[in-house]
RNA sequence: GGGCGCGUAGCUCAGUGGGAGAGCGCUCGCCUCACACGCGAGAGGUCGCAGGUUCAAAACCUGCCGCGCCCACCA
């Protein structure tokens, strides 16, 4: 830290009184990296601990989404980095071709500038001096996250590394014949002009229409009826199909209906795809614009015809009166037509139906063939990917992904991977006039079949998850044999959304597997999409976006974190977040700020040193014993990716048992000073210090900024200190029973002050009756805890007499007496009225239980001892507040 | 058409076979010398519905109802 060194040690009483994150967060999110804690080193002799962020759009900005995703991440790598292991967070950009391209061909736009006018070679240029000037902006975000990157090994899927990694892998595969290159139908998007791929088609329903017409028979001897959702179709059928066995139609098959715009004859043809049931059992056979239609025709030897352009407006195959008409105009249009000709017979309006309809621009996908183009044969590659999760090699973390991801394994088909883009990485496949196809990984000079120097590289570029499949190894070095792949892979844990699990995550597993021969991580975790308060996506047009960089500003980053942190729970698919949970995540960084202050205020620093055991108080040993169950809840929660729980675990340990009995517990001591003083204050500086630890991987910034001031010897940063963990000497189940007393006592008090309005500014005496085996530890502890309060107690066994005149607080173990005048007779009476009414149901339900043959005989011993012992109690207790009415 | 998830306090969610919980919100009382981004005390729930298994069900099984999502070439 060059010009704002952190605050030495014994800074507690320097500490405000509220938490800055803004004073806090830039200053350690800088240091901590310009240390090198986060750069990796695979020669270390640890055990390797490795992330691969999923690489962000390099026009992209950070969304509450990402922010869950890094919080998650970066949670695993700390404790993982702190746990001893060499953790790796390799870091990097995507890009995003079609998204990237569509933002930039936007901004060239609005300077007036079109792509195509300027050429390709010009375009991809002014696409990197783009993104070099205004790409990347979410690096920063990420930075302000507290994310523990190392950048130093910072990729894009662009860079030469990984381009040569696109190109040896797309050669790789197709040595192996597992790509190919076919004419086919594609998913085409008419508004960003290219193909897509199956899993980037997006299915909506739409309220469509179903229209119904008819094809008269060339000979006039009749018509065949047939529907349609896209009548414009129509124009490109260049057949009629019915089903083999279809008794209607059998004489049909084989002869002509006559097309009623250009008077072409088309065949009736048969095929088992027709549905005999569906409508009218006869379909019109569009080859050209319909996936079933094109198999058809393939088997059936149906021509194609194709009636779109490019755009998806009607090309010159079609009668001139349609030309030019887009696909919505030509819909109204060719039904308009058919209902002049007479041969409209109904139309269904509105008809739902689901259409496809692109992932980045959300048109409607037009099947469209759109010349040859490269795809990549599955059916070599899913077999493997399914082993390995069948086989326990790669696990789901919830595991019920598992079953989708296997299940879309089955029914994969060919992947399209050519782009008719500019921006990506360009098919390394070159072609001759004579049509020889040479790929290659390095620029060829000559066709490699005919030698022809006359060759020219495919135009298409690749599908930006071509790249992005080999993210876990391409950014390790591969194809070369580096230390980084050889240490780091197979990465530990990949973290992403559900919604890519099929773009991204089950391709990863596909390519790793082929080329690396092995899998791409040992953990997918998974986790669900943010959104509102009311499970709504956020939308700008909802009005409802919590932006993760407003929120820093506002609540800070550990804020941000840690909320989101909390609510990931896994159960549900989605993740609800709402700025007020945000809210509740600043708070919290507050309070164990003031906490901080408070066990610092007196602490000179250096390393905490617990003192030893004989001199440790009641409420120490409690603290102490929840404080280890609180490390080994965080710990199991960790390891199964419970972060929700991980997170709760922590608020609850730091703000119900530290802060509200702990510390309260503790004061009295502080205050005391000397020895006694010492204690208190080593004792709570050592419990804090490890909880800072814990607490470090979810909100690092304020536990460092703490920690520091702690002022240990070493390390130099809680970034890079030990995970604790393990020791279980303090568990003390006696000391935590105890202590249930003490907080029963208290309570009784506090709820008595409550109950019967008295100030609290009012003093009295109190008496505690306890069983006589907790009476050595609980007395002294009850009374500090309530001479704050204004409360001097004394505590005594339960056989002592009680104090004539005083009211009685009946207790599961013991009871409460105070001193007579403080309260209304009659507010006594109904208070204990009540709390009877509640002790005798209880106590008749536990008879009727007792009463029960089936549950004595049938049930648990120990769980029949435990309900007679509740039995006893209840009794007991339901006496003593019947004497007490009595007294009244 | 196939599959998945969820219906528990006003809201968002934990809780997987033995006495209904948390956060936020709400009510009452407190500026108690760490914290009002706080402290203390409360109110509030036929655990979606109906059957079943069990001595015992919010939890396990079956069916139904409702909400959300994913996959899918019924025109």
């Amino acid at each position: 830290m060059s010009e704002q060194q952190p605050e030495p040690a014994l800074a507690g009483a320097e500490m405000a009184t509220r938490y800055d994150p803004q004073q806090v967060e830039p200053r350690w999110a800088a240091e901590w990296v310009d240390r090198g804690y986060f750069t990796a080193d695979p020669s270390s002799g640890k055990p390797p601990f490795c992330i691969v962020i999923p690489p962000p759009n390099v026009t992209g900005r950070l969304h509450v989404g990402h922010a869950l995703g890094r919080t998650i991440e970066d949670a695993l790598v700390r404790r993982a980095r702190m746990q001893g292991f060499e953790a790796l967070w390799l870091p990097g950009m995507d890009h995003a071709g079609i998204a990237t391209q569509v933002v930039v061909e936007r901004k060239l736009r609005e300077e007036g500038i079109e792509r195509r006018d300027i050429g390709r070679e010009a375009f991809v240029e002014r696409v990197w001096a783009w993104k070099e000037q205004f790409g990347g902006e979410i690096v920063d975000q990420i930075k302000r996250m507290g994310a523990s990157c190392d950048w130093t090994r910072e990729r894009f899927t662009m860079d030469e590394g990984l381009s040569r990694a696109v190109r040896v892998a797309f050669v790789r595969l197709h040595e192996a014949g597992l790509i190919y290159r076919g004419e086919r139908l594609v998913n085409w998007c008419p508004t960003d002009r290219t193909g897509l791929s199956d899993s980037e088609v997006e299915h909506d329903e739409v309220e469509g229409e179903l229209v119904t017409f008819r094809y008269p028979l060339s000979d006039g001897t009749g018509s065949i009826e047939v529907a349609t959702t896209r009548v414009e179709t129509m124009l490109g059928d260049t057949g009629i199909a019915v089903h083999p066995g279809d008794e209607r139609y059998a004489a049909l098959v084989g002869r002509t209906v006559t097309h009623p715009f250009d008077g072409r004859e088309i065949p009736v043809v048969a095929d088992h795809h027709v549905d005999e049931e569906f409508g009218t059992g006869a379909v019109k056979v569009t080859p050209a614009h319909d996936p079933n239609d094109f198999d058809i025709a393939q088997r059936t030897g149906l021509p194609l015809m194709n009636i779109f352009d490019a755009g998806a407006s009607l090309n010159d195959a079609v009668p001139v009166e349609f030309r030019g008409l887009d696909r919505y105009e030509a819909r109204k249009a060719v039904r308009d037509r058919l209902d002049q000709l007479g041969l409209l017979v109904s139309e269904e309006r509105p008809y739902l139906h689901a259409v496809g309809h692109c992932y980045r621009c959300h048109s409607e996908i037009e099947p469209w063939i759109a010349g040859l183009q490269w795809f990549v044969k599955v059916s070599g590659l899913t077999g493997p990917a399914r082993q390995v999760v069948e086989d326990g090699r790669l696990r789901f973390a919830p595991e019920r992904w598992q079953r989708p991801y296997v299940t879309w394994l089955d029914d994969l088909r060919d992947w399209n991977i050519s782009r008719q883009l500019w921006w990506g990485h360009r098919i390394p496949a070159w072609y001759c006039p004579d049509g020889h196809v040479t790929v290659a990984i390095t620029d060829p000079d000559a066709c490699a079949e005919c030698g022809s120097a006359e060759i020219s590289q495919d135009e298409d570029v690749l599908d930006t998850w071509f790249s992005s499949q080999l993210w876990p190894f391409s950014t390790l070095g591969w194809p070369d044999d580096t230390e980084d792949l050889r240490f780091f892979y197979p990465n530990s844990v990949l973290v992403t959304g559900y919604e890519i699990l099929y773009l991204w995550v089950a391709r990863m597993v596909m390519s790793g597997l082929f080329l690396m021969d092995d899998v791409p991580f040992r953990w997918a975790v998974i986790h669900g999409l943010v959104r509102d308060q009311q499970g709504r996506k956020m939308s700008k047009s909802l009005g409802n976006v919590i932006d993760p960089m407003e929120m820093i500003d506002r609540y800070g980053a550990d804020a941000l974190r840690f909320s989101l942190a909390r609510a990931a729970t896994g159960g549900q698919q989605d993740i609800p977040l709402s700025e007020e949970a945000i809210e509740g995540g600043r708070n919290f960084a507050n309070k164990l700020w003031n906490a901080a202050r408070l066990v610092l205020r007196a602490y000179p620093g250096g390393e905490p040193v617990l003192p030893p055991a004989a001199r440790h108080t009641l409420a120490e040993r409690w603290l102490l014993s929840r404080h280890q169950r609180c490390i080994a809840e965080v710990d199991v929660a960790f390891d199964e990716f419970r972060f929700a729980d991980a997170a709760q675990t922590l608020y609850r340990f730091v703000w119900s048992e530290f802060c509200d009995w702990g510390l309260e517990f503790e004061k009295g001591r502080l205050d005391a000073g000397g020895a006694e003083g010492e204690d208190a204050t080593q004792l709570l500086a050592w419990v804090l210090e490890r909880t800072l630890r814990l607490l470090h991987p979810i909100m690092p910034f304020i536990t460092e900024e703490i920690w520091q001031r702690i002022g240990l010897p070493e390390p130099e940063a809680l970034a890079i200190a030990s995970w604790p963990g393990g020791d279980t000497s303090h568990t003390d189940p006696d000391a935590e029973a105890a202590l249930t007393q003490v907080q029963a006592i208290v309570t009784a008090v506090r709820q008595f002050r409550s109950k019967h309005g008295i100030s609290p500014k009012e003093r009295f005496d109190a008496l505690a009756g306890v069983p006589a085996d907790t009476l050595e530890a609980v007395t002294g502890q009850a009374d500090s805890a309530l001479r704050l309060a204004g409360v001097t107690l004394d505590v005594t066994t339960l056989d002592t007499p009680t104090r004539d005149g005083w009211t009685t607080v009946t207790l599961d173990q013991g009871f409460v007496q105070l001193p007579p005048g403080l309260f209304d007779t009659g507010a006594e009476r109904a208070r204990l009225a009540k709390q009877r009414d509640g002790v005798a149901s209880d106590l008749e339900r536990s008879a009727k239980k007792l009463a029960n043959a089936g549950f004595t005989s049938k049930a648990a011993p120990e769980v029949v001892q435990q309900e007679r012992d509740k039995h006893e109690r209840l009794g007991v207790k339901l006496d003593a507040i019947d004497a007490q009415l009595a007294q009244l």
